[in-house]
DNA sequence: CGGTCGATGATT
DNA sequence: ATCATCGACCGC
């Protein structure tokens, strides 16, 4: 059996790039009343604070952002397009406004959907709302290194739906690893299409 | 297959 | 009015 270690607080208090460069290969693990729902990180987007137009921070505090400005290690959820749930894990350092959305997982435990697209993401853990600003250092919903992440090439390129963003567009914060077949595919960079 | 478009609600 | 999406529905 592999050993599976929570991530610790100082895990989440480093910047944005390097968060989500070491964000991959992770699992998340939702402990609900009647089944644990675990998937590992395969895709990842890096949102680099309130200078980044494509952050949801670059409007300033408000209400929703206010997770987002808090501490690292903590989940930042929003509702997007009047349907769809986000995930974002909080980067450091406190106040910075920075965090990485995760985009994609592969299976681990039995999942009631498909998980790649941020979006299915959050319906097949399980993740709404309510927890908005859940700590992830917690017991209920976490993240953790089974020693099995590092094995594997990351590919970069520009962020998903941020067209709006200008120069930000198009920089290279999205990333994911190679040939991973969970990744969400509409967007899936044309690397050994057949 | 691929591209297009409507759903649906919090936020500004 | 806009939006860090998804999936249904068209046309080929």
């Amino acid at each position: 059996m592999t050993v599976r270690s929570k991530l610790p607080r100082a895990f989440y208090d480093r910047d944005a790039l390097t968060l989500a460069h070491d964000l991959l290969g992770k699992l998340v693990i939702h402990e609900r009343p009647n089944d644990t729902r675990i998937g590992r990180i395969v895709e990842v987007e890096a949102y680099l604070g309130p200078q980044d137009l494509a952050a949801h921070t670059s409007k300033g505090r408000t209400p929703r952002t206010r997770a987002m400005f808090g501490p690292p290690g903590h989940a930042y959820v929003y509702l997007v397009y009047g349907m769809h749930h986000c995930m974002n894990v909080v980067a450091g350092p406190q106040g910075s406004g920075t965090a990485v959305l995760l985009r994609a997982l592969e299976p681990v435990s039995e999942l009631p959907c498909a998980t790649n697209g941020p979006g299915r993401l959050c319906k097949a853990l399980g993740v709404t709302l309510e927890q908005y600003g859940h700590d992830l250092c917690s017991d209920e919903l976490y993240l953790a290194d089974d020693g099995a992440a590092g094995n594997f090439e990351i590919i970069s390129a520009p962020r998903i739906g941020v067209d709006y963003a200008q120069e930000w567009a198009d920089k290279p914060l999205r990333f994911y690893i190679q040939g991973n077949r969970h990744v969400s595919k509409v967007y899936k960079a044309k690397s050994g299409v057949h």
